[in-house]
DNA sequence: ATTGGCAGTCATGTCGGGTGAGTGCCAGTC
DNA sequence: GACTGGCACTCACCCGACATGACTGCCAAT
């Protein structure tokens, strides 16, 4: 059975370890933290902790450290969330206080967060709210091809190139792209996609099939979020924590530069009612991150799907402070990117 | 004085030791080349090189290893351009085959190109060539902010955020883009940054103001490049590398997550008349990449100025194939793009 | 100019002993 | 029954000694 003081021991242990890297004995435990009872009643402690596989020791004779699984109970039940110092919350203010371009705030918050918890930061580019098409545009690229633009009144800009196969006429794009604003400007994206599909039968047989293919391309770009998109910064300080990865820190790396990766496992990432969720070691081993931990917070941008950002780093990180960091940061950005569209028209 | 056959040795010095990444010897030398004259001798013309600096003995009594001035002179005078490998012809082809948007071609591009050399491959925007406004945008935000989008001919889009610091009526905004278009769509881009440096003046004295920051901003856009980007892919591949790094790979790392920086180091390259430019260990130290080497070279999008692109490794490189994979990738690259445009209406 | 020979240097690997941190267990105490 | 002090035992780690081997630099001979 694990008494509450063991649970108080697997707390120290974390804290310990996170900071000195080194196995954590009985001793140094009494020695730095006031018990009240003696190096081998911790001892006994100890042993139903790793009873329970909850710590584990390296070798023979020397001090424990946390299991993934005595990770995961740390962060489940021991983590008391501290809030951020004055500093931090200053930093913070100041790096998303004046807003901008979609674009550049989300970057400002990766590297922001970054340098708050000295990982690597990772932030899924959000789905706006309900928005309306201001204006397409249709831009010839080759005799063949032709790049349409998709705005949207939330500032939304997508673009894609078609490849048509057939030669296009000037005139012929030109009353496209007049027809097309005719009937899907100002629309709402549900409605607009809806139109698409038809549109192509308003043109004659020889001419339908290019319009249907435009159209169609076209009805993706307006269903389609960027959260397949994340912005990252701070990979450097993977090399800083070297040590924590056995081997080398290639195939972290590499996980991490594989975009797909991470979006699948943000994904997957199971948020408790704050919205916020942390995996821990082996249970990311399917990504090949077995050797990190994640954390990650949702966030929404005004009315949009809740998206999520967070922090990578070796399972050996402080939790308690890069948790308060990661849900300190997801707040303001939610503030942020929804203050945005209150304050419209 | 450094004889022919010296620079013989230098040239397999550098070779062997790439390949093995340990400090050649006398003995060795004679073994595994056919240089028809013994040990002593070659150790008579590792002296020499010694006293030029090209190479030198990590501690006594070891195999030499090249200096930066040693690679500095092999990749001047000694690195005989080998062609690439059928196969490595076929996967720029196959890879870089079809084209499409310049954001997926410059992103197959670095992938490419990091894959071939195993190293960390960077790709910068390039300018493309004199193109027209083809429309502009302006998104109302917030109720003091707009979002302006230029669009181009040439396929650029650029966005930018607009804070003009006073409320604005929707119908203004609506005045000031159907009169944004009238004046300079259609036109190039230098008389259209002409045409808008006046724009303010139709407008009265309460709303010039504002309709001359939309303009400067936009006016700003047009004559924006996109040379101020770059892609960048298999950064992992230093971590591969790692132990040619005195230390720990983390100043590296934070170096090349800074734009900037690069950009710098991209724009002080002095390509030879082919186009080609290799940076090599110190050369580079200005910019935190003391340790690493920087081959690049020029490539250009129909019309426009020349932008590079390269890798970026350790000194102890493969610079024959590298180079030879640099330059072929930077010339399939131009002809796509050029392509693009002559096949062009 | 080239060569063979030889003494000298130095990194590397191995082995053994000493050290110390830390555990597990047990008998005794509260 | 929970806690404690004590003790034997286990290893990782450090250190010095020693052997090994790969080189070089130099010199006299060709």
């Amino acid at each position: 059975m694990v008494s509450e003081r063991s649970l108080d021991v697997l707390r120290v242990i974390v804290q310990d370890y996170v900071a000195s890297r080194e196995p954590v004995g009985s001793k140094s435990i009494v020695e730095r933290h006031a018990f009240g009872v003696s190096a081998a009643t911790i001892r006994n402690d100890m042993a139903v902790l790793e009873e329970e596989e909850l710590i584990t020791a390296p070798h023979t004779s020397s001090g424990r450290i946390p299991t993934d699984k005595g990770y995961r109970v740390f962060v489940d039940q021991l983590a008391d969330l501290r809030p951020l110092s004055a500093p931090q919350r200053q930093a913070i203010e100041t790096f998303l206080g004046r807003s901008a371009d979609l674009d550049e705030v989300l970057g400002r918050t990766v590297r922001l967060l970054s340098q708050l918890t000295h990982q690597v930061a990772l932030v899924q580019y959000p789905t706006l709210g309900p928005s309306r098409v201001r204006h397409v545009e249709l831009v010839p690229m080759s005799s063949t091809r032709v790049m349409s633009v998709l705005i949207t009144d939330s500032g939304r800009v997508d673009q894609r190139m078609i490849d048509l196969g057939v030669p296009l006429e000037t005139e012929f794009l030109g009353d496209l792209r007049a027809r097309l604003n005719a009937s899907i400007d100002g629309l709402g994206l549900a409605d607009a996609a809806a139109r698409l599909s038809t549109f192509g039968d308003q043109f004659s047989a020889s001419r339908a099939p290019v319009a249907g293919q435009v159209a169609a391309i076209l009805s993706e770009q307006v269903l389609a979020g960027r959260q397949d998109r994340l912005v990252m910064a701070g990979a450097a300080n993977l090399a800083r924590t070297e040590d924590d990865f056995t081997g080398s820190i290639f195939p972290v790396l590499e996980a991490i530069e594989e975009q797909v990766t991470l979006l699948r496992l943000f994904g997957e990432m199971a948020p408790d009612e704050s919205g916020f969720s942390a995996s821990i070691g082996r249970e990311n081993a399917s990504f090949g991150l077995g050797e990190t931990s994640v954390l990650t917070s949702g966030y929404t941008a005004s009315g949009g799907d809740p998206a999520r950002l967070g922090v990578l780093g070796p399972i050996r990180m402080d939790y308690v402070g890069n948790m308060a960091a990661v849900r300190a940061v997801a707040h303001y950005l939610s503030r942020l990117l929804g203050d945005d569209e209150r304050s419209d028209r």
